[in-house]
DNA sequence: ATTTTATATCGCAAATATACGATGAATGTT
DNA sequence: AACATTCATCGTATATTTGCGATATAAAAT
C-alpha cells in the first residue's frame, strides 16, 4: 500500500465494518468461529488438531480474530481459552445487517 | 502463501461467505458499495470524481467487486455503468446472516 | 532442577493486495 | 483522419498476508 498522495477518511462504520469484514474473510478464520459456536469455548490446540496447519500458523488467525475483537482469549497458562467476544460480535453482525439492507430494489438499469 | 504440505478443503459456505467478506474488507469498496446504493448506478468516473484515487485504482477495485460476484457493469463504451448484482448481494446477505446467527447465548467460560 | 505442555512470537519466504503512471482499446466528435 | 473521452490493463513498487520452523515463555509435572 502507498497512499502518499493524500490519507483517506472513511466513517466511522465503513473502518470499522471494513476491518471486520477483512478479519472474516478467510476459510481458516470462518473455520475458527465456527468450531467455537459449536463448542462455545475451545483452545489452540483444538484447531491444531482439526486444521492442517502449523500452530504457529493457527495462533497467528487467531491473532487477527483478537486484533479485529471478534474473539477473546482467557489465558491460563500454558493453556489459552478462546471463545467469541459477543459484543464485538453483535456489532458486526448490527454492520452487516445495516450494509446489506441498503434498498437496491429501485435498479432497474443493468 | 504455501500451503504445499496439504490443500484444505472448506465447506462450500465456507468459501463464498470468505470470498465476500473479503471483498468487503477494503474501506474503499464499502464506499464504493454505498456510492452504488445512492445512485443505483454509477460510472466509474463518478467515482473518480468522489474518491482521492487514481482511475486505475479504482478500476481495479471494481474488478474485485465484480470478481466477487457483488457488482456488475453493462458496457456501454466507452462508458460502463455498474450496479449490484442483486442476485448475489441477496447470497452474500443470507450467508452473513447465517454467519451471524450463530448461538453463542450459552457462552459463559469467558 | 529438569522436563513437559500449550501457546506466542520471531524471522524468513512466497503470495497477494494496493497504488500509481503509462498505455491500449473502443467509441464518439471534430 | 486526428483527437477526445472513458475505462481496463500492464508493469512496477511497496505493503501486507499467509505460512512455516525455530525459539521463547510460563506454569505444571516429574
Amino acid at each position: 500500500m502507498k497512499r502518499t498522495t493524500k490519507n483517506i477518511f472513511y466513517s466511522e462504520s465503513t473502518e470499522k465494518t471494513a476491518r471486520f469484514a477483512k478479519a472474516l474473510g478467510h476459510p481458516v478464520r470462518l473455520t475458527i468461529l465456527k468450531h467455537l459456536s459449536n463448542l462455545s469455548c475451545c483452545h489452540t490446540g483444538d484447531l491444531v488438531d482439526i486444521l492442517p496447519l502449523a500452530q504457529s500458523t493457527i495462533s497467528q488467525h487467531l491473532k487477527e480474530l483478537k486484533d479485529a475483537g471478534l474473539i477473546q482469549g482467557e489465558v491460563n497458562p500454558p493453556k489459552v481459552k478462546y471463545c467469541i467476544n459477543i459484543e464485538n460480535w453483535h456489532k458486526a453482525q448490527q454492520l452487516f445487517d445495516t450494509l446489506f439492507k441498503e434498498d437496491f430494489s429501485k435498479i432497474s438499469c443493468c
